[in-house]
DNA sequence: AACCAATGCAAAACCGGTTTTGCATTGGTA
DNA sequence: TACCAATGCAAAACCGGTTTTGCATTGGTT
């Protein structure tokens, strides 16, 4: 049932129907009574607007883009379900797309997304999107980067304290009394991750030890990356291993169990996870407050959408060390 | 730019231009020379239509709504990054929504997405939205249920073997030796739920051994759910345990772990998870083959838009027993 | 030469709303 | 009682497309 057909029902004119439905009568100019007789009939055939033709009318949508790399993963997949929760606390929807780290593929996301019009876009960016990122910034579409900072750019980024968190955690093994400790991570020019390295070689330079650092291909994964993870254990001697993320962390304890060859290692590994609870040793994280990162996503990009002239905001949220078994 | 300013531009009318844009050139007896004008004009200023108004004329929006528990849950995360994987090869797009099995909130929601004109929905219903599932039914939008069947409803629905997987696995405990096996649950009248049930039952009573079941809340967490299945392993004396998915199976290892008094038993889970593998010992499960599910709702989902009257599918697709180290 | 069909495109109607403008009435003031 | 503002609503314009209809012109028959 259209609008135009309950005004011809009624025999009003449906920018009366329109006025009243959404409260504006008093702004129309339109009596009570009539405001009452058509707001029963509204309601007592339970209308509902047609959103897509709402949206085209007023250029807002109440969906909002979501870009993460992966929604199957151990970060994005609970980040997004609090980012959805929030959201529709407001009345917003989310439209969401896995970008697999693929730029063009994330490029691709991006220009459906602008199409569907939708009212904000919450991405974690993938590299070499910085172009496509600034062309967004400059349609004044408000934005949210999270995750991933692209330094270049401006506009609203929430994220962990990549640097010092790195720092705190590989410090930390040295304080349990580690002489000599290995990073595996992944091969990217992501910033979050070199921040990750930067703290790593800044601690173990500054502890006057020896860095041994293990860059694994974003694409390899399974039975790939852990050869690589296994030779990467055998050809080199530390007595600790430190992970950039969670996953590479998992790979290395598949090895560690399938390869009892090797000794027994202090870790510690950025991110947390379900395993980490169960494994024997249960593992050492720094684990990133998925909850109130997603809170502070929203509460940013609604206060962006609810003022488009906000300042950008720039939100740390601080990693919290958690100590387990696999550093004791 | 709108297709009316390229329209002024070209001082050619809109009809023509929308035409031209589409394919239609022939169709709507346009030129050659014309339709080549036009779209190279249209290439050269990179010209998209606003996806918003093309679906208010059409009503096709290239849009799936995907109904799920939990996207941040690793059953329904992976499943939901295959199938905006395949979807995106037929160039759809996914508006999704968690419902936490909050009945309320899932009739929300599948209202909010009709709304916003889908061209299908894909969904895993929650208990009690038989009758809102029935209205979509007859609204003939295109519709695929999976992993929860509503069996009143004739609708698509793809989903594994519960009741024989269940049969199955539990039989393979017998075999192994195990004489008496406690089987823990969700307190739930979900169809898959019930029929996992029964598998259990039916063996146990074929093989003369007794039943143990744990119904737990579904909305029992954290340690409050811990405790429950350590005083139902406390005050029980069986030697093995059957799990009816695989994030109580999670919660149980947790109590194992931490309160040592409890015995080795024989384990076995629905649904595989990325612990099982690691956890010591490997955990033995039913695995539903994920990456194919998704593939028929798709298919399936597809081919129903495509065809609305292409008779309803009902596809099983059989879970795997994976035998590790807790069936030995 | 008159007629008819085919061609090439413009114009209009439509999708379902929102919002601005405009036109009668009414009522109050000078 | 003439004038002006306020009232109450309808009409129209708009959002940006698609699709049907309609109107000239051209070209080919008889």
């Amino acid at each position: 049932m259209s609008i135009k057909e309950i005004a011809a029902k009624l025999n009003v004119s449906k920018s009366t129907v329109s006025l009243v439905i959404n409260g504006k009568a008093e702004q129309g100019r339109i009596s009570e009574a009539l405001a009452k007789r058509i707001m029963d009939y509204v309601d007592s055939i339970g209308y509902k607007p047609n959103a897509l033709a709402k949206s085209l009318a007023t250029g807002k949508s109440r969906t909002i883009g979501l870009i993460v790399e992966n929604i199957g993963d151990s970060f994005f997949g609970p980040i997004a379900l609090y980012i959805e929760e929030y959201l529709r606390k407001y009345n917003y929807h989310v439209l969401y797309s896995s970008t697999l780290n693929d730029e063009k593929l994330a490029n691709t996301i991006l220009d459906t997304m602008l199409d569907k019009y939708v009212d904000g876009i919450i991405m974690a960016p993938t590299l070499g999107q910085e172009e496509q990122v600034q062309k967004l910034i400059d349609t004044k579409l408000p934005l949210v980067v999270f995750d991933r900072r692209i330094p270049s750019l401006e506009t609203n980024y929430i994220g962990t304290d990549n640097y010092s968190a790195s720092k705190r955690a590989v410090q930390y093994l040295f304080e349990c009394g580690y002489k000599s400790i290995g990073m595996i991570t992944i091969d990217s020019k992501q910033v979050q991750m070199l921040d990750r390295l930067r703290g790593y070689r800044e601690v173990v330079d500054s502890n006057n030890s020896t860095e041994d650092i293990l860059q694994i291909p974003y694409n390899l994964v399974g039975d790939s990356r852990k050869a690589m993870i296994d030779s990467f254990l055998s050809e080199n001697s530390f007595d600790a291993l430190y992970f950039s993320t969670n996953y590479l962390c998992v790979s290395a304890l598949k090895v560690l169990k399938a390869n009892k060859k090797h000794k027994h290692y202090g870790m510690i590994t950025f991110d947390d996870h379900e395993i980490f609870e169960l494994n024997l040793p249960t593992i050492s994280c720094m684990r990133q407050p998925i909850e109130e990162i997603a809170k502070q996503i929203v509460v940013t990009l609604l206060g962006q959408i609810n003022d488009h002239k906000k300042p950008f905001d720039d939100i740390i949220i601080p990693s919290e060390l958690i100590i387990r078994e696999s550093t004791q």
